[in-house]
This record gives structure tokens, C-alpha cells and sequence, in this order.
DNA sequence: AACTATTTATAAGA
DNA sequence: TTCTTATAAATAGTT
């Protein structure tokens, strides 16, 4: 939720990490705040800072909340509980399901596994890689330009001896490259 | 956070309060999973449902935390405490802030109070106001042109008898009828 | 503390 | 319930 997306592990900075808890902790009093009055729940918040500071929210008496929370038989508390391992879990299906969606997606784009795809998902497959095509020539003839550029400013940096040495080896690539430059980019003695 | 936007009240609707229970109660789990980890900061939440349901959170083990929340002075626990009037107030600040705002612009659209504004503001300003110009003579032209459109269907529908008594009346506003109107429109009978 | 480009959460609908 | 989607809200990085 900001300029880039960050990966749910320990802030190594200790600055950023106090800011981040800073900007966070306000988030979750909020979504606890909101959550308690839109759905009339009991809701308690601890919390201890890096530095261990506490910050605390509860929409009734945080006594009272506790105090029920104690009153309730441990096996209800641990049924319901909910720690990092249910969240990861959690994450994971939906990861695993994310790859499936690419994967299938990438068999398309290859021209496999259409027999359940109808009329208008292949008009769309079509003119997808009708796209990626053009766009592929184009990044094509960009590089190929590239290259040549280069060669052409090696030619025309080269010193007549290094050119005259490389043609007696690959006289055709130094035809092509004679080919390829504008004439004014073509040594002279290279000519004669 | 949804396709609209709501108020923060006691969601009325039992079934809706019961399945915004739940979406909410998974992002307020998610955030403070996301927040000690982040943050290395110890968190415990401890929900009550409409139904009385109990739902809880802690990184580490929640005894432990309540535990540290008890051994605390309790002056520092209310020194940090964060109530719904916290909340509120804060909003209520935001909330004036953009007043502020919002009226300041008011009147730099009068063209008041402008010694502080600065030429990239005021052609700012400029454009801005001929635009609104534009757009507020476009749609007069579009209301008078219902409301000829509306008088030419009442000539053309009203009673010979109707018409002559109102030009008795009102001759000025006939002719003007008349005037606007398509001449296919105008009723012969008063045009004799 | 503010800003703003992005990501994330979620209200409503299926 | 679960998924989808349009939109509101949170927030990471920046100033």
C-alpha cells in the first residue's frame, strides 16, 4: 500500500521501523476502532513498541475485556486462535492458486491446451499475439540498429592497420559493415 | 475501502454486521500479523463477535503479553491509551483542516484574497474560471432551448381559442413564440 | 508532517 | 461461502 510493495519481514532499519510502527499503529487502532463500533464487537488491542513502549485500545474497559477473556474455557480460546502459521498457510493457497492462473494462462499464449476455449477468449489470444509479435520485431530491429552503431563508430575509431588486419580474416563482415554505414562513416583508405 | 463508502455506525442489518465481522476481523488479524513482524513489536488482539464469538491474536504467546500489559504502572497504560473520542477528535481536526481548505479555494475562485497568489496560480485560476464560464453558458443555452422547445409544443398543441385569449393578454410574449418557432410550427390560424 | 504513486482492503454484487 | 470487481483507504518512499 504505497510507492512500491514491501515484503512482510523485520525492518533491518531501526529508523524506517519506528516510523513504519509510527504510521502502522495508527492503521490498526483505526481498523480496531471501526471494527468495533460497525459491528458492536469487543475489541482489545495491545501493543509494544520496538523501543517498548505501550499503546493500547479498547472500545469498552480494557479490565472489562480482559477480564472476559479469562472467563472464556481454554479450549475455545485456542480453537479460535489465529497465528502467524494460519496466516502464511493462508497466503500460500492463495499463492499456489495464483501460479495455477499463470501457468494456465502461459499454455495459451504457447497454443496448448485449448480444447475448453471458445470463439471469443481466441479472438483475444489472437490479436495478444499478433501484439507481442510486432512488438517482438521491433525490439529486434532496435537491437540489430544497436549493433550496428556500434560497429560503425568502432569502424570509424578504428586505425587503418586493425581494420585492414580484420578484413584479411572475416573480409565478408567487413563488407557488411562497409554496407551497413552511411558513406560519409566509411574510412577512405577502407574503399581502396 | 469498497464500492462505496460508508459510515462509520452499528451496521444495522444483522447478516450484513455478521459478514463485515468477518472481512474486517481478517484485515484487522492480517495488519497485526504484518505489524509485530515488520516491526519486531509484541501485539496482542482479542476480538468479541456480534454473536459473542471470541477471536484473538498475539505474535508470541498472549499469556505473556497480558501479562507484561498487567506489570505495567497503570499510569503509563492510560498515559497511552487510545479511546473512540481519540479517533474522533483526530478526524474532527482533519476534518477542519479540509474546511479550511476547501474555503480558501472558494474564494480564490471569487478572485478574493489573492495577495499571496503567485502567477502560476493565477493562470491557474484563470483558466479555470473561463472554463467554468464556458460550461455554465453551455447549459444555459440548454435550458433556454428546453424551454422554447417546450413553448413551441404548447402552441402547437394549445387551442386556437387558448391562444388568441393569451395573445389578448400577453401580444408581446405570442410574437415571440412565433419568433422562435419553426415556421412549420406556428399554427396558420395565428397568423391571421 | 505532507505528498503522491501504488498497493491493499473491502462494499456490493454474483 | 467464495469470487469478482469497482472503489475507498492505507501506506512506502519522497520532500
Amino acid at each position: 500500500m504505497g510507492r512500491a510493495k514491501i515484503e512482510i519481514k523485520r525492518i533491518d532499519n531501526a529508523t524506517s521501523r519506528q516510523v513504519t510502527f509510527s504510521k502502522r499503529r495508527n492503521g490498526l487502532l483505526k481498523k480496531a476502532y471501526e471494527l468495533s463500533v460497525l459491528c458492536d464487537a469487543d475489541i482489545a488491542v495491545i501493543m509494544f513498541s520496538p523501543t517498548g513502549k505501550l499503546f493500547e485500545y479498547a472500545n469498552s474497559s480494557m479490565k472489562e475485556i480482559l477480564d472476559r477473556y479469562h472467563s472464556c474455557p481454554p479450549e475455545q480460546r485456542e480453537k479460535r486462535k489465529f497465528d502467524n502459521t494460519d496466516y502464511l498457510s493462508k497466503e500460500a493457497k492463495r499463492l499456489r492458486h495464483e501460479v495455477e492462473l499463470a501457468k494456465q494462462e502461459n499454455r495459451h499464449l504457447s497454443g496448448e491446451d485449448l480444447n475448453a476455449v471458445q470463439m471469443p477468449e481466441l479472438d483475444g489470444l489472437e490479436l495478444k499475439l499478433e501484439d507481442a509479435l510486432r512488438k517482438i520485431r521491433f525490439r529486434k530491429r532496435e537491437v540489430m540498429q544497436m549493433e550496428i552503431d556500434r560497429l560503425q563508430q568502432k569502424v570509424w575509431t578504428s586505425s587503418p592497420q586493425f581494420l585492414l588486419a580484420w578484413r584479411s580474416c572475416h573480409p565478408a563482415v567487413v563488407q557488411i559493415i562497409i554496407f551497413c554505414s552511411h558513406p560519409a562513416f566509411v574510412p577512405k583508405f577502407i574503399l581502396q
